[in-house]
DNA sequence: ACCTGAACACCGTTCAAGT
DNA sequence: ACCTGAACACCGTTCAAGT
C-alpha cells in the first residue's frame, strides 16, 4: 500500500479533478481520493492544506485548460466562440464544472477568459462600465447554460418527468406554459445555446450607443 | 425536551428555511434542525422522508412566497417586474435561494414564475420556441444575478482583495482587465441588474422577427 | 401516531508517531 | 520529508423501542 513518494501535488490535483467528472451521483470526499490514489487519507493534506484548498487547485487546473480561440478582430465572433469554449469545457468536466460554478472564490485562471471577453468588447467600442457588465452577463449566461445542459435539463424529458409536468399543468392554472407543453418537452441544446449568445449579442449591440 | 405534538410538517420547514438563511457560512443539518427544534434528530425522519424532501418542501415554500406582479400589457414591463420580484426573494432569503439554484430537481411552485414570464412572451408575439427558450435565458440570467449578489460578488472589492487583483495583473499578461480594474472594483448591483435587463429585453426585441 | 436512543457507515481534520 | 493511525467532532439514516 506504500506509495512512499509516488504522492504529488499534481497527481492528486489531477486524481481529484477524475474522481468529480466520473462521480455522477455519489460524491467526492478526501477519504475515498485517498483509496484511490492507495494511500492513507492524511496524506493528501501533507501537499494540500485543507479540502478547499485541493479544490482551489482544481478548479485552477480546470479553467487553465479552457482552449480560447484567438481574436479575428469579429468581436461578435470571438465572443461566440469564447462562450463556446467555455461550454466545451463544461462538457468535458462536468462535475469539476458544477463544482466551479459553486467554489465561491477567485480563480486566477479565469482571468484567461475574461481578458479574452474585455478584449473583444473594448475592441467593439463598449465603454468601460458596459464592458465590465456585460463580461459578467455573458460568464453568467454561459456557466448556467452549461450547467444546465450537464446537469440534463436540456434534453428531452423522460417519459416519467413528461407526465409528472402535464399532471402538474392539468389543473388549469397555467394556460400558457399548458401551450407550450410539446414545445418544453423536446428542447434542443445547441440550437438554444446559439439563441441565447444571439439574444445577448444583438442586446449589447442595441445598448451600446446608449451605454 | 419532550416537544411531542408540537412538531408539524410546516414547523419543521419553516425553521429549515430560517437556518438555511441565517448560517451564513456553517451549513445547515438535520441534526442542528432538531436541536434547535428541542427534538430529537429522528423526529424529523417522521414527518419528512428525508433531507433530500425536506429540502424539497423548503424550496416549494421559498417560491410560492416569490411575489409576482400582475400584468400591465406591457410585455417589457412585465418582464423587468418578474425578474425584479425574484431578485427580491432572493435577497429576503439568501441561504435557502442558493440552495434551490443548485438543488437539481423541479420545484413545483416554479410554474408561478414561469407561466408569468411566458404569458408576457406569448402576448408579445414570441414564437413557442422562442419563448421557451427566452425563459430559460431570463431564468437563468435573474437566478445567476441574485446568487453572485447574495454571495457579495457586487460590492465594493475590500482593500485585500483590490490588492490581490491587483497583484494577478502586474505582470502584464492581461491589460485589458489591468485596464478595467477601477470599474471592477466599484460595482452597482442596482444598475447592473438593470443594465442586464436592458440587454436581454433589446436582444430579444431584436430576435423576435426571425425567430 | 409520534418521539427516543442506540447504532452504522460515513465525513474533514488534528496530532503524535513512525520511517 | 513524507506517510500512518488513532482519535475527535461531526454527518444522514435505519431500526427497534418506548409512550
Amino acid at each position: 500500500m506504500n506509495q512512499r513518494g509516488t504522492l504529488t501535488r499534481q497527481r492528486i490535483v489531477e486524481a481529484a479533478m477524475a474522481m468529480l467528472d466520473e462521480s455522477q451521483d455519489r460524491q467526492f470526499s478526501m477519504r475515498k481520493l485517498a483509496a484511490q490514489l492507495q494511500v492513507d487519507p492524511m496524506a493528501l493534506y501533507h501537499h494540500h492544506k485543507n479540502r478547499h484548498a485541493l479544490m482551489g487547485e482544481v478548479m485552477l487546473a480546470l479553467m487553465a485548460e479552457c482552449e480560447i480561440p484567438p481574436a479575428t478582430g469579429d468581436w461578435r465572433q470571438d465572443i461566440r466562440a469564447i462562450c463556446q469554449a467555455v461550454r466545451q469545457l463544461a462538457r468535458r468536466h462536468p462535475g469539476s464544472f458544477r463544482a466551479f460554478v459553486v467554489f465561491e472564490q477567485w480563480v486566477p485562471s479565469e482571468h484567461r477568459v475574461n481578458e479574452a471577453l474585455y478584449t473583444a468588447l473594448l475592441s467593439a467600442g463598449f465603454s468601460k462600465v458596459a464592458t465590465v457588465r456585460a463580461v459578467r452577463l455573458l460568464i453568467a449566461y454561459v456557466e448556467s447554460f452549461a450547467v444546465d445542459e450537464i446537469t440534463g435539463w436540456l434534453e428531452p424529458l423522460t417519459r416519467e418527468d413528461r407526465e409528472n409536468l402535464a399532471a402538474d399543468l392539468s389543473g388549469g392554472a397555467f394556460p400558457a406554459t399548458a401551450s407550450l407543453l410539446e414545445t418544453i418537452v423536446r428542447p434542443d441544446a445547441d440550437a438554444e445555446f446559439v439563441f441565447g449568445l444571439d439574444v445577448l449579442i444583438a442586446g449589447l449591440d442595441g445598448v451600446r450607443a446608449s451605454a
